[in-house]
DNA sequence: ATGATATGAAAGCAATACTATTATTTTTGC
DNA sequence: GCAAAAATAATAGTATTGCTTTCATATCAT
């Protein structure tokens, strides 16, 4: 799977940059330091002038990347699900029996995060915690419905999509796959951060984390 | 139920403002205000000098109030959520079967808003609009561990520990309450995210409310 | 070598997020 | 009813943000 992953990019949608930053070396720059920078100041706190200076570069140059800040979170964010994706079809897609397929899917979305070497500008543990810190930033804007029509969480929702579909062959009498599937994505999301900032109001820990709750939970609902 | 309420004042840690906004006139303008002018433009675009050409004041009498916009949005979800947790209290403690008082208590937090009359400054249709759209931006800072030693964060987690006790009263058994609290709360919020921008990432609808979704999702969970 | 493209440096601008000062109005305590 | 205190308003000022523009320079492709 490693060797696999290695040659794929992960395709974002082309209208939230201006220059594709993959294409080239201050493109790659901007990417692993802006995820390094969010992740130390927070998305706030966060400014392309203070990334220009991190990378020996200028402010100007990354305007000609992204447009604003805001559209370089919707890359991170759409990145981070692509690349989850690519991971959830690789080990989902040889397994036949439902219930299992689907026990695997939410261990693959819901487990904790580690570094992929196959991509080397682009540290995904911090990511991941960007993710969990910021992501519900990119879509709680009064653009977002034009922006969805845009295609900008595109990644995303064919992900809440494929989980549906395990949902549904799982138990197909159950009413409410796609509350259900969107709930285990954004419920890992926010126990992830619970467990990290009001332990008293969750049950992860770092020894019991989010994915054995949601799996849990999951199944209990599909068997009942 | 309504008489009751009608002389509650709801209270809110004293550290989010500098001067309480239920003491004068211009404090309850503020209040009002804000919640119609976020509701309008977004939390993103809302500024204090806005809201005071808005209200014929002075920024700089808005900023003797609260220190910045961010403390006015945790004034406002902590109302939002004491005013919720009256609602839940009242409903519910004369109610002795466990299941039924959860139940009651899920239809309490999780239904469709609608005015109430008792406090005729703030517009609660609106402002759980604003908890919606906007409340996990009072949480997702760097600044969230502090603040939430201070205890910005009080009447939510009160709230998630009331509903916590009574998932726990229904099966004692059950391992995950504290996570299954906390997930009726963010799902629900979600959930109407969703059914109003992504409907096809939920089964929600306007007709089928998240509360029978949520419901449905609590009492399976805790029978399996 | 030359033209195109990418990057960098600098300046500029309107808006934001405040703070400080001073003036005016309103409240209240006697 | 009046003086003192408190609240509010008006104005101005500052640093930073979130950009855009212009121009210079480096690099790259043919």
């Amino acid at each position: 799977m490693e060797r696999l992953l290695q040659s794929i990019k992960i395709a974002i949608n082309e209208k939230v940059f201006l220059k594709d930053p993959d294409s080239s070396e201050l493109g790659k720059r901007i990417i692993e330091n802006s995820i390094l920078l969010i992740d130390e100041i927070g998305f706030e706190g966060f400014t392309f002038k203070k990334l220009g200076e991190r990378i020996g570069s200028n402010e100007s140059s990354i305007y000609r990347y992204f447009e604003n800040k805001h559209k370089l979170l919707v890359y991170l964010t759409s990145w981070y699900w692509g690349w989850l994706e690519y991971q959830l079809v690789f080990a989902t897609n040889s397994i036949g029996d439902p219930a299992e397929k689907l026990k695997q899917a939410i261990s693959i979305v819901s487990k904790t995060t580690v570094q992929d070497h196959s991509y080397s500008h682009i540290n995904e543990v911090l990511l991941n915690k960007i993710v969990v810190n910021e992501s519900s930033k990119s879509f709680l804007t009064k653009e977002v419905d034009e922006e969805n029509k845009q295609g900008y969480f595109v990644i995303y929702k064919r992900m809440v999509n494929r989980l549906e579909e395990m949902i549904t062959a799982v138990n197909p009498s159950y009413p409410y796959a796609p509350s259900l599937a969107s709930t285990i994505l954004e419920g890992t999301l926010h126990q992830h951060f619970l467990k990290d900032h009001f332990p008293s109001l969750t049950s992860c820990t770092t020894k019991n984390p989010p994915s054995e709750f949601i799996s849990d939970l999951v199944f209990r609902v599909l068997k009942a």
